[in-house]
RNA sequence: GGCGACAUAGCCAAGUGGUAAGGCAGAGGACUGCAAAUCCUUUAUUCCCCGGUUCGAAUCCGGGUGUCGCCUCCA
């Protein structure tokens, strides 16, 4: 009954144990918000909030943390570009994240830190780090001391002398080893920059996440993710301050997604193939880009285009159809006392419910879990298919299917609505039209509807209608 | 050069020692006035290739091949 999930750090499986016993601290790295998030973002966000969902469906108190990233220099530099404040831009992407995420129904944050409300904290850590002579400062820039940090490389299995020799980038000459690492950069002429007791300047990258991940979870994280390039080197980097500085061990399990690809290619600036979410809700119904990311287990590398977009779509409308179809009938169930194959079909459902559990706890597989909520749509369709109904079943099942979809985050918009009454009177004439087998004016009406974004669905239980998806 | 991931049907994708989940698409059938939805049947003697271990391997080991990635402040 416990949860096992795999982590970067030792490369196994473990079982989760958190530090304390029913709460969890859990930091995600969060955008940098120089532009809209992609895709591949979406990814990542969609993924923990899904395993934060499932913590707290397990009982745990889940303090979920995800910072923004608001000074950077890709922030400087777009700032520049687009000629306005990195403030101004840092509310605008903001805005447009809260925005973008809502709507692929990615929880908030129970905090969302920005950088630039946390300088104190960054300073004070550097501060620490220069103390025990883990850092040093060269002309205004201070970089943390690799070489004074015998564990590094030991997230990303990194030998520090062999990234030496594959190092493609300009060695700084100013840092004593190429492995070094800012941790605060001397401000340039027209750029943020704070004071500090190494003169005015902004924090480096990589020691943002350690200051707001201690300030809001304390020195020791349980779990701490992001994505997959982020394992090298920033949260390599991430543990070497805040271990260096605390002297305890930072994070006990790290977590890191697969990659997203576009077409089989990575999505990069040079082959131009960034696709934001934003550009993507233009088409494709939200929900089917979180029910496709679900579709694999979160650490495969997976593939993204419109047509696997097309049949992940196909293959929710089958869970959509059948809780319309359950919304519908518990209308019309009964209550009445339960016979055998009321007894079976709610038996079937805790045996799915466990299934569901099974996959979830085994490192939050996803595409498992969702195999048994296709086969329990299978089973609830048999059941479905004759007679009147027991309202406790139908009920039962419909809860079974929230309560777990809202792990998932799914099926959260699929409420039974009122339809206009103009709507209502073409299809009560239609089934007019029907009992008076004039068919011709039957179909015209289902035309007519279809037009209007109703499908009919002609029942044993009487007419049935659902929105065109 | 160092580190790593992946390879399962037409497509997507679970499965890490016990005889191939699930979804999409296709075909046939049932239901229907016709549809839609749904159900049933069907689609991998086989899991990139070659060896090995084992009573038994998609799963473990060795060697190939292919694709992709990190080692650059790209999630």
């Amino acid at each position: 009954m416990t949860i096992k999930l795999y982590n970067t750090m030792t490369r196994r499986m473990e079982e989760f144990v958190p530090l304390r016993e029913y709460e969890v601290g859990f930091y995600v790295c969060g955008p940098t918000v120089y532009d809209y998030f992609h895709i591949g973002n979406a990814r990542v966000f969609i993924v923990f909030d899904v395993i934060r969902r499932y913590l707290e469906y397990r009982g745990y108190e889940v303090n979920y943390v995800q910072n923004f990233t608001d000074i950077e220099d890709k922030m400087i530099n777009r700032a520049r570009e687009m000629g306005i404040t990195v403030e101004e831009l840092a509310e605008k992407y903001i805005e447009a994240y809260l925005e973008d995420a809502d709507a692929l129904g990615i929880r908030r944050a129970d905090v969302h830190p920005r950088a630039t409300e946390h300088i104190p904290e960054i300073i004070k850590i550097i501060q620490k780090l220069m103390e025990k002579g883990l850092a040093y400062e060269v002309e205004g820039d201070v970089y943390f001391d690799t070489a004074s940090f015998p564990e590094y490389g030991r997230l990303s299995y990194q030998d520090t002398g062999e990234l030496e020799s594959g190092s493609r980038v300009e060695v700084d000459e100013r840092k004593k080893n190429p492995m070094d690492f800012a941790l605060w950069k001397k401000a340039k002429e027209g750029e943020p920059s704070w004071d500090s007791p190494w003169g005015r300047g902004r924090p480096g990258w990589h020691i943002e996440c350690s200051a707001m991940a201690m300030k809001y979870l304390g020195e020791t994280l349980d779990i701490h993710a992001g994505g997959p390039d982020l394992t090298f080197p920033h949260h390599e980097n991430e543990i070497a301050q805040s271990e260096g500085a605390t002297g305890k061990r930072f994070v006990r399990y790290w977590m890191h997604v697969g990659y997203l690809n576009i077409d089989k290619q990575k999505m990069s600036k040079s082959l131009g193939n960034i696709l934001t979410v934003r550009e993507i809700h233009k088409k494709i119904d939200p929900q089917v880009v979180r029910f496709f990311m679900l579709s694999a287990h979160y650490r495969s590398p997976i593939n993204f285009n419109f047509e696997l977009l097309d049949q992940a779509k196909s293959g929710l409308e089958r869970l959509n159809t059948l809780i319309y179809a359950l919304l519908d009938l518990k209308e019309k169930a009964q209550e009445k006392p339960l016979e055998d194959k009321d007894r079976d079909i709610m038996e079937k459902v805790e045996k799915y419910r466990n299934k569901f559990e099974e996959s979830m706890d085994d490192d939050f597989n996803t595409a498992d879990a969702l195999a048994a909520l296709f086969e329990l749509a299978r089973e609830t369709n048999i059941y479905l298919k004759d007679g009147m109904h027991n309202l406790q079943v139908i009920e039962k099942i419909l809860n079974t299917y929230r309560e777990l979809g809202d792990i998932l985050g799914l099926f959260t918009n699929l409420e039974k609505e009122e339809l206009d009454t103009e709507i209502e009177e073409l299809i009560q004439k239609r089934q007019e039209a029907r009992k008076a087998k004039d068919f011709a004016t039957a179909d015209s009406i289902r035309d007519q509807l279809l037009e209007r974004g109703i499908i009919l669905e002609d029942t044993p239980q009487g007419v049935r209608w659902k929105r065109k998806s």
